[in-house]
RNA sequence: GGGCGCUUGGCUCAGUGGUAGAGCGUUCGCUUCACACGCGAAAGGUCACAGGUUCGAUCCCUGUAGCGCCCACCA
């Protein structure tokens, strides 16, 4: 160990500092719990959400491991066994994108190289990527245990996957069928409700006349009156936001209780260009107020209609194929336009006939894939669904019996919602990059969340029931993610592994806020408003930059980042170092090696106050940060390290100074540091290292602060 | 259509049923022997608006407005 004096004379270099430090933790050993000292018991166990191996850490990535490891750091410090497993997930759709963005730029499509060179580029890329997500996290000083870092690719997990489908398979959960999915024409794959992202266009709506069939085999038996009567132009007017698809249009549906329609239901409508004739049917599901109340039925290409296709047993026309184009099926030389083409040609004839009654501006939403924008085509497919009804059940029940429960607790709405609405899941994917459907002659892909579904256990060695890490470590204890997937993910673990564990897969969900830039933006690549995490960490230090990002969080559903705050953080930390010198400085040589305990004899006022204020917020602190309020836990360490401690009785401790002060400042900071750690880990275990104090034992190792004895109300 | 969150000094945010706080910024003064990444002092807010409960509300209740987010099969 240096002498004290010369190492805290320089000023505290964070860079070099932090390198250092990590180095000091991952060759102790410590982040791995088998090597925990004192033969712990009781486990503490995170598994991390593993980030895409698309690209780098964005600020989210960086506040989550940071919360992730005050947790990891505290538990550890209060003697549990703590594991915080690290990983990385193969994101199939996103990362497909990724790197067929990347042969773009050579110049070769995915179709150039075939499947096979191409999972191979996917492998390269994700080494690549998945090293440096790794690495970045290491920055922000993560403890995890990364002897045992996972993907969700990796061999052993594909197992997991596979034995997941067929246990579903076996039970009959999982069948094939025809559904109108979400399809997207760029990535060539459906796309889960989730997986969508809606945008408000201004759009038309068209109010188009369709011809009642008149009845002309009858007629001739009607007096003059009623043929003429009969014989007049009769419509039924519908509205659509998408004239082209009356092209496959196999009804017209009206309200049942409609009285404007009653007497038409049952009747036949002549269908525009295309001449076919098509009943009308009365469905529930028809708003009264939308339009004119009646709808165009186009079950090949709307969700909606599709239902009310197989209620009414209506054929299907799919018009429109997997690449947005128009089939033979559109007809009447339509085959190969795209469908805005289309749309323009239908108009066109349609005025041409007189049958647009009129045209409104209608803003409405439209779907688009969450990868690459692109606008939905509902598309019938063949795809393969898990039946949800008696998943979903169980994983409700655990959050309403408390078995399970969301921090802050409002989050559960979110969860309720999802399942009191749940469908079936569509689980197959018609990509490339991800886990084979392990059945005969499927080509199809699992949906990522499949894979990611079953993290918490597939990680510690299931379906291995033998895996002594599936024994001691599971189940987790808390998960900590961001809202917006509650439900893509969360509410997917939670069934999953009551189904495959017969358990929950973790008791806390910590649902953390999303960091958005100062002005309430969203922070995206694309849009140039994105941070980088490892830049601030380059720029202020990690202490600095965890220091900001838990500074803000203050328990509302979104931070607006000010960076400001991670120049706080490095003034703090530059506090922090000063006053340990100062304090060093003074102590040295006197309370040498002496145990750090607390203060006894004669105290003077100030000297009360003093530890009263210390105490005061070791009680606080531990409060917050068993409700998971970092933010504010952090607020009464920096109050109380530089206005209490600095200001006041550092400042008292020059005008009366004597052993008594000198051991009460040493007391604090100790105390202070330990406290700090979860928070702020190098610069604290660096001061630490300085800190005069009973050995623990004869191994180094074991005075780090990494495993000192966390300071406890 | 349902649900959620937010509205406090220039900016980003804490907070309490009883005369408003922090960080950053601003102004003034300090090279005081831990720290100029600092110290001392100062300016700056009718705590969105309107009612209600209360001896008393920024904090509790109701309503209104604005901002943001989530969910849902208005074609």
């Amino acid at each position: 160990m240096e002498n004290i004096n010369e190492k805290l004379l320089k000023p505290y270099d964070a860079k070099e500092t932090e390198d250092r430090i990590y180095k000091t933790w991952e060759n102790s050993g410590f982040f791995n719990p088998d090597n925990l000292p004192d033969e712990r018991k009781e486990t503490y166990t995170i598994v991390i959400p593993p980030p895409n191996v698309t690209g780098s850490l964005h600020m989210g990535h960086a506040l989550n491991a940071t919360i992730q490891d005050i947790l990891i750091r505290q538990k550890r410090m209060q003697g549990y066994k703590t594991l915080w497993i690290p990983g990385t997930d193969h994101a199939g759709i996103a990362t497909q994108n990724v790197v067929e963005k990347k042969l773009k730029k050579e110049g070769l499509s995915r179709h150039d190289l075939g499947k096979e060179k191409f999972i191979e580029k996917v492998w390269e890329w994700k080494k690549e990527y998945g090293d440096i997500i790794l690495g970045q996290l290491k920055k922000i000083g993560a403890s995890c245990d990364w002897s045992r870092t996972k993907f969700t690719m990796d061999e052993e997990y594909a197992e997991a996957v596979k034995t997941a489908f067929l246990h579903y398979y076996e039970k009959g959960w999982i069948y094939q069928g025809d559904r109108v999915v979400n399809w997207c024409t760029r990535c060539q794959t459906s796309l889960s409700d989730l997986e969508l992202e809606y945008e408000d266009e201004k759009g038309k709506l068209w109010y188009i006349k369709y011809p009642i069939k008149k009845l002309t085999a009858v007629s001739d038996r009607l007096s003059a009156a009623e043929s003429r009567e009969l014989k007049a132009e009769s419509f039924i007017i519908v509205a659509t936001t998408r004239p082209e698809t009356m092209l496959g249009d196999s009804a017209v549906a009206v309200n049942p209780k409609d009285e404007r329609y009653k007497e038409l239901v049952g009747k036949t409508v002549i269908l525009p260009i295309v001449g076919r004739e098509i009943p009308i049917v009365a469905d529930r599901m028809i708003e009264l107020e939308f339009g004119t109340g009646a709808v165009k039925i186009t079950p090949a290409h709307d969700m909606l209609d599709f239902e009310i296709g197989e209620r009414n047993n209506l054929p299907v026309y799919k018009i429109i194929n997997q690449y947005g184009k128009m089939t033979a099926e559109a007809g009447n030389g339509y085959e190969g336009l795209s469908v805005k083409d289309a749309r323009e040609k239908v108009v066109t004839e349609l005025e041409e006939l007189g049958l647009i009654e009129k045209i409104e501006d209608y803003d409405h939403r439209v779907s688009k894939c969450y990868r690459c924008g692109r606008v939905i085509e509902p598309q019938i497919s063949k795809q393969w669904f898990l039946k949800m009804d008696e998943l979903a059940k169980k994983a409700k029940e655990a959050v309403q019996s408390g078995e399970v429960s969301f921090r802050p607790k409002r989050w559960e709405k979110v969860y309720f919602n999802w399942m009191d609405n749940i469908k079936d899941w569509c689980i197959s994917r018609q990509i490339w990059w991800g886990h084979k459907i392990p059945l005969e002659g499927v080509d199809d892909v699992l949906d990522t969340w499949f894979s990611s579904a079953l993290w918490p256990f597939a990680t510690l060695g299931w379906p291995n029931e033998e895996s002594s890490d599936l024994k001691e470590f599971f189940p987790t204890q808390t998960l900590s993610t961001a809202r917006d997937i509650i439900n893509l993910w969360v509410a997917r673990m939670i069934f999953s592994s009551y189904e495959f564990m017969g358990q929950k897969p973790f008791s806390d969900i910590v649902i953390h806020p999303t960091i958005l830039t100062k002005d309430g933006r969203r922070m995206s690549k694309s849009l140039g408003t994105g941070i980088d995490p490892i830049g601030l960490i380059e720029k202020y230090g990690a202490d600095a930059t965890r220091f900001g990002l838990i500074y803000q969080m203050m328990g509302g559903q979104d931070v607006h980042f000010n960076e400001d705050a991670i120049l706080a953080g490095k003034k703090f930390a530059n506090k922090l170092w000063n006053i340990s010198r100062f304090v060093l400085q003074n102590t040295d040589g006197k309370i040498k090696d002496e145990k750090l305990s607390f203060p006894n004899g004669d105290l003077t006022e100030e000297d009360k106050e003093m530890l009263k204020k210390l105490e005061d917020t070791v009680i606080s602190v531990n409060k917050d940060m068993g409700d998971y309020r970092f933010g504010h836990a952090l607020h009464l360490i920096y109050d109380f390290v530089w206005h209490e401690l600095a200001d006041k009785y550092i400042e008292y401790s020059k005008q009366n100074k004597n052993e008594r002060t000198d051991k009460i400042l040493l007391y604090t900071l100790a105390k202070t540091l330990a406290l700090l750690h979860p928070f702020m880990p190098f610069i604290t275990e660096e001061i630490w290292d300085a800190l005069p104090k009973e050995k623990n034992s004869s191994q180094e190792n074991n005075n780090l602060l990494i495993i000192e004895k966390w300071p406890e109300a």
